[in-house]
RNA sequence: CGGGACGUAGCGCAGCCUGGUAGCGCAUCACACUGGGGGUGUGGGGGUCGCAGGUUCGAAUCCUGUCGUCCCGACCA
């Protein structure tokens, strides 16, 4: 059968409908069953543990040591501090009772007489737990700066969900830090900003802008939030990162106090920073195309794969032999500081289908090996982040074989700038900064429209609230103030006033 | 949480209005012929119709509840 593409709808065509094809087509995950809550297949999960690894070492690198808290946690802790109990408080999940009991017609109930004292929470990020820690660690200036990083899972009670970008459950690394005085704190809020930059616009291959949030968009209970949004291929922003400086308010209310070198007791500054799977969907949404995901590299659980066309007759012994050394010789070879992770695809299936399978789930890399490969000593390398030639058909090119073994690290290499550049043209290209009217620019659903920047003198209260009502009828949002933005130098785009930044607005995820 | 649609084989669906014990396509399995864009043919296997009640001699079908999914709102560090 011929096709052409492997997805059974475009991204033109339905973007939503594209990007839950992919996720499907590609086993990345599925619904679980539970409300809002996926299972996370091989390959998703795969690229996840790659994700991992690389971002525990930067975490590492940084001085931030592992630990472990509780799923648990005690209700109490979170009336501690008022801002962020609003904000969580409408999406918790909630832990009343210790034991179920038949209810006589077969069915389980939770035993009233095992109703909990004081309710747990499941916790939707860790704040306080890790504030009633960093109480008992921290007691002197010489104990801080204090730094802890977590990987668990957390539950939000979203409303509305989509894989990966929204779930209840996710998966994600919360690192928290108690510093001595707030520019020690914000250095470190910063510091983790940039590892998020730099790991989504290096690994990730996707170009973001790095940036504060305004006023009414920070965490519940921050002093300032640092996001990083990515450039969705519909023109949408993903929120892919923040970091926090939640200044002394978390620390006055969990008492993380220490004393100084004059004796005197003085509050922590504190800061919290995040990323989640949901950097999966952005990987998705900003690389994937119509015949399903394209991986980067870095995070591809396998880079290469290698198909061997099997006949079920005499030629497939040497076919696997060949297979087997040139899977060999790859290990031996290195991209980005780490041997090549190759994958040897001997499942029973037809070649054919076998490669299509791995182009919908994005491997890097596909490299078919067939008798006249055998016999000449080639084989034939497809690239997943560009498959076709320009007349349409599949870019498969025949290499001789060592070659292509010396070249396969380099290669990836490439793909991974490919793939970045051509999102960062989309994104730079999708920002406007000489919009007047963004009624008029935003007009119409699905028009692709990117972003827009606009200088603003960054009101609060009344006046900011008036901003956000205005933005919300056009389905528009703040995303973020970029740090590298120039100066502003005119007027307020929504008062009038002298402007202070230039601030991005957009359609989000 | 409000409005709408929908849960029948792994997936996509028909059957439901007019109750009588389940069907189609794809996928899957076997064999044969094939083979570098996921091929063709023949023959098989697989479902207590989301779940729980109710009406009925009899429920996929009618009624109630519940869980879940999708779309639109509200909500969304």
């Amino acid at each position: 059968m011929s096709r052409k593409n492997a997805l059974p709808v475009t991204r033109a065509e339905d973007f939503a409908a594209w990007y839950q094809a992919v996720i499907s087509e590609a086993d990345l995950a599925e619904e679980s069953g539970v409300r809002g809550c996926m299972v996370i297949r091989p390959w998703g999960y795969g690229m996840w543990e790659r994700i991992q690894k690389l971002m525990d070492a930067q975490i590492k690198l940084a001085g931030v040591e592992n630990c472990y808290f509780p799923l648990f946690i005690p209700l109490s802790f979170f009336e501690k501090e008022a801002d962020h109990v609003d904000g969580f408080a409408k999406e918790m999940a909630v832990v009343t009772h210790h034991r179920l009991v038949g209810d006589g017609k077969g069915k389980l109930i939770p035993d009233p007489e095992s109703r909990l004292e004081e309710p747990l929470v499941v916790r939707p990020t860790s704040e306080t737990v890790i504030g009633a820690a960093m109480s008992r660690w921290v007691q002197s200036w010489r104990d801080l700066p204090l730094m802890v990083n977590q990987w668990a899972n957390v539950v939000r009670w979203e409303m509305r969900t989509r894989m990966f970008l929204r779930t209840s459950e996710f998966l994600w690394q919360e690192g928290h830090t108690a510093h001595a005085d707030r520019d020690d704190a914000k250095a470190e809020m910063l510091r983790a900003l940039e590892m998020y930059r730099a790991f989504a616009e290096g690994p990730l291959a996707m170009p973001v802008v790095a940036g504060e949030k305004p006023e009414h968009e920070r965490f519940p209970g921050a002093v300032a939030t640092y996001s990083i949004e990515a450039m969705m291929q519909d023109g949408k922003a993903l929120q892919a990162g923040t970091s926090h400086y939640l200044g002394t308010g978390f620390a006055s209310a969990a008492g993380i106090k220490y004393q100084d070198r004059e004796g005197g007791q003085q509050l922590c500054h504190t800061t919290s920073w995040g990323v989640s799977t949901r950097l999966i969907g952005g990987v998705i949404m900003t690389h994937g195309d119509d015949d399903g995901l394209r991986c980067p590299p870095q995070i591809a659980p396998h880079q290469i794969i290698i198909v061997p066309m099997l006949r079920d007759n005499d030629e497939d012994e040497a076919i696997l032999d060949y297979c087997s050394s040139l899977a060999g010789e790859l290990r031996g070879q290195t991209a980005f500081d780490e041997p090549l992770r190759v994958l040897l695809d001997t499942k029973a299936a037809k070649a054919a289908a076998k490669r299509w399978a791995w182009v919908k789930k994005g491997a890097p890399i596909i490299v078919e090996v067939g008798p006249r490969d055998v016999a000449g000593g080639n084989v034939a390398v497809l690239r997943r982040d560009s498959l076709y030639k320009d007349d349409g058909k599949l870019d498969s090119s025949f290499v001789p074989r060592g070659d292509f073994v010396g070249q396969a690290g380099d290669l990836l290499q490439q793909i991974e700038t490919a793939l970045h550049s051509e999102a960062k043209a989309r994104l730079d290209a999708n920002i406007r900064r000489d919009v007047t009217d963004l009624a008029a620019h935003f007009s119409g659903e699905d028009k692709f429209v990117g972003w827009v920047e606009v200088q603003w003198a960054r009101p609060s209260g009344a006046a900011l609230e008036v901003i956000v009502e205005q933005l919300k009828a056009l389905k528009l949002t703040m995303r973020n103030a970029p740090m590298d933005a120039a100066k502003a130098d005119g007027l307020c785009f929504f008062t009038g006033e002298p402007a202070v930044e230039r601030i991005l607005v957009g359609r989000t995820y």
